[in-house]
DNA sequence: AATGTGTCATTGTGATCACAAAAACAATAG
DNA sequence: CTATTGTTTTTGTGATCACAATGACACATT
């Protein structure tokens, strides 16, 4: 099928371009939980061997993105009280420590970028932008958190993101976006005033209220 | 190769059963950090063809337990000091939450096996047997994560395990296991007395003295 | 109409082949 | 003996095929 890709240039592997792509649409939303997932009609869908494909998948299974069940079918698992109140922990304890080791390697063009995406934030509520606004969301949190450089617990706190991604999309895509709050400011004073304690508050108030909505919206026990 | 294990009953799948293998062998030191890891020669020994050798390896990949170089070469990574400073902090944040949230599945008999498990592993010790000693800390810490009924969390915790397996046998395989403490007792007063905070504490002891040990023995900054 | 049953299509799994890149090795020149 | 070049082998990646198991679907029976 793709047979002269040589001169396709540095793209990585096949299997690592198809894992981006799935990732992506896990992520903000491009997958309905508890549908199932076929190897064979994502091969056709991106345009690639279903090869790729299985091992891009069996990735994504890895990293708890993506459920394998007894009857071998995957699936986009299907999210539970129990497992939210599990994320909100391990976000709680994880995201604020990086954001906390990223702080000394902020300066003003970063806050400045940072303010940036925060701004696009903003924008995207005011239209009920859910995919806008999770992408951005998205940025504005790891951009803070891969200038920690610390892997282990990035990657950590990246698997955690895929789980409750596609979760986040239902909700927002049933309530809307233009009732959340901008949490986001009050960090951003706390980088410019180099303020880590304040930083570490900020980062968990965000979590606790953008989740505490979430949780309350979709998850009444 | 393998064609008739229709009458070897529920292994599972073949590359499941090539995962278990290799997890195995990583947790308790059967490969050498830095060496490469080469998919014929693992399909060779293991006495399966490559296919699920290249499943398993993918998701140990996933896992971090393996590391896929550019060179498209797959190792299982060196510790850094840096790295291993993470895995302290995720222990830390991470371990004493399972245990806490473990503790009311606790009666007097998974008790009585936990402080059998401990035996064990003070046996191990003072014989200087490092991989009985490993086999068996894994056994006591695991046996009470399980029971804490996350499985997300659970998740994260095994990821990190996997993660400093390798690098604790060849420290123990260095310095022997004759010096060190057992912290284990102070956790099992706490579930006799059914205090959580108490085991919360022993837990988070028990994990920064076993890591400083370790990070003071090998990893002279 | 509801339920059971047999048929057929679809799916994940494992095996094998082809190929290009990388590594290991051998031979040569300094 | 050291460094470098050329050759050979090994390796990961992707494609394709075979197969058993699962799911979907139409049909018959009550």
């Amino acid at each position: 099928m793709n047979k002269a890709l040589s001169p396709e240039a540095r793209a990585g592997t096949t299997h690592e371009r198809v894992y981006r792509q799935l990732r992506q649409r896990i992520l903000f939303g491009g997958f309905h939980p508890g549908r199932p997932v076929t190897l064979r009609g994502l091969a056709e869908e991106l345009e690639v061997s279903p090869m790729p494909v299985r091992e891009a998948v069996r990735r994504l299974i890895a990293e708890r993105a993506l459920e394998l069940h007894d009857n071998r079918r995957v699936t986009v698992p299907a999210m539970t009280k129990e497992r939210f109140d599990e994320i909100i922990f391990a976000r709680h304890v994880l995201e604020p420590e990086l954001a906390a080791r990223a702080l000394p390697h902020f300066d003003a063009a970063r806050i400045a970028s940072l303010r940036a995406i925060d701004e696009d934030i903003d924008l995207c509520m005011s239209r009920d932008d859910a995919e806008g606004y999770m992408r951005n969301n998205h940025r504005f949190h790891f951009m803070i958190y891969e200038l920690a450089e610390a892997r282990t617990l990035l990657a950590l706190v990246a698997s955690i993101w895929l789980q409750f991604g596609p979760f986040m999309r239902l909700v927002y895509g049933r309530f809307g976006t233009a009732n959340l709050q901008d949490q986001h400011l009050v960090a951003l004073d706390a980088f410019e005033r180099n303020d880590a304690a304040g930083l570490r508050r900020a980062i968990a108030e965000d979590i606790g209220q953008g989740m505490r909505f979430i949780g309350e919206e979709a998850l009444a026990e």
